[in-house]
DNA sequence: GTCGTCCACGCAAAAATCTTGCGCTTCGGC
DNA sequence: GCCGAAGCGCAAGATTTTTGCGTGGACGAC
């Protein structure tokens, strides 16, 4: 892991959409040592996949934050919690938080009713969630997956 | 938009490295009809960006999450602050939120230090903010940006 | 009904990109 | 100094993307 895979890694997590020369460019390496690297990463475990990235506002959708906590916290109880939100296609992302609240949620929804849904499906039924909080999103200032590479 | 490109659209947020023909293949079109109907995705800005999905934990990275009260909720105010939450690398996702906190904020740092000092510099330096909540992230359960396409 | 237009499709050729074999250089161990 | 491993660029070969073209269905005007 040189300055090199820095600069690629960092550049491919902005933009995954460029040639393998673009990105050679911008780096400086030529296509097919692009390449190797990038099977490398891939190989690794370290680039996971690739995704289309789509105008959330665009297509009239809603998002929401949950905070949840849970009742009890044994491993079992943790590992179904983190099956279902897994399950949940309208789970967008969720993290296990260390302080107050044991679960951040983002949910994406088409409206508010269906968010209600979700959260009494989800949480309300869950006689061990403890207690949640749902906050809708306004505005998404900024998103993305990009890890700091320092 | 039909239930083909909402199939189109669902499979690109979670795998845009396929080929086009695979693509195809699993919506049931043709490599070209898809190319077409992906450029407009494209052109209209639905679809804006590809990007690649790196392993925060292989890299040895952590995540936080925080939350925001602003003190002044003023156009200006909220302005400033998502300005500088784009500006600043280390700011994975900001949301303006409804509710009892303003923002959410994911940053991806190296270690807790370097958390530390961007909360320093983000939030305690800010005189708008009145309060905010810092939370390390312990697993990132799911992960991804996928919208709801209902 | 039927004509004409529009739009999206599939097919296949052309263009571009990705992949891989090869020879070269560099670097570290012995 | 010599050897092997690792990484590079170049260029040929394989694959994928892009585009031109002809076809067929949907729809409105007549």
């Amino acid at each position: 892991m040189d300055d090199l895979d820095r600069r690629l890694l960092d550049q491919l997590q902005r933009d995954a959409g460029q040639t393998l020369h673009e990105l050679g460019e911008l780096v400086g390496l030529s296509a097919s040592a692009v390449q190797r690297r990038i099977t490398r990463y891939r190989a690794s475990g370290l680039l996971t996949r690739e995704i289309a990235v789509l105008d959330a506002a665009k297509l009239g959708g809603m998002l929401f934050v949950v905070l949840v906590a849970l009742e009890r916290e044994s491993h079992e109880h943790h590992r179904r919690f983190a099956e279902r939100m897994r399950g949940t296609p309208e789970v967008q992302q969720c993290y296990e938080l260390a302080g107050r609240w044991d679960y951040l949620v983002v949910l994406s929804t088409s409206d508010m009713a269906r968010c209600r849904e979700l959260g009494d499906e989800l949480f309300q039924r869950d006689d061990n969630v403890q207690r949640y909080e749902t906050m809708p999103v306004f505005d998404a200032v900024k998103t993305g997956l990009a890890v700091s590479l320092s």
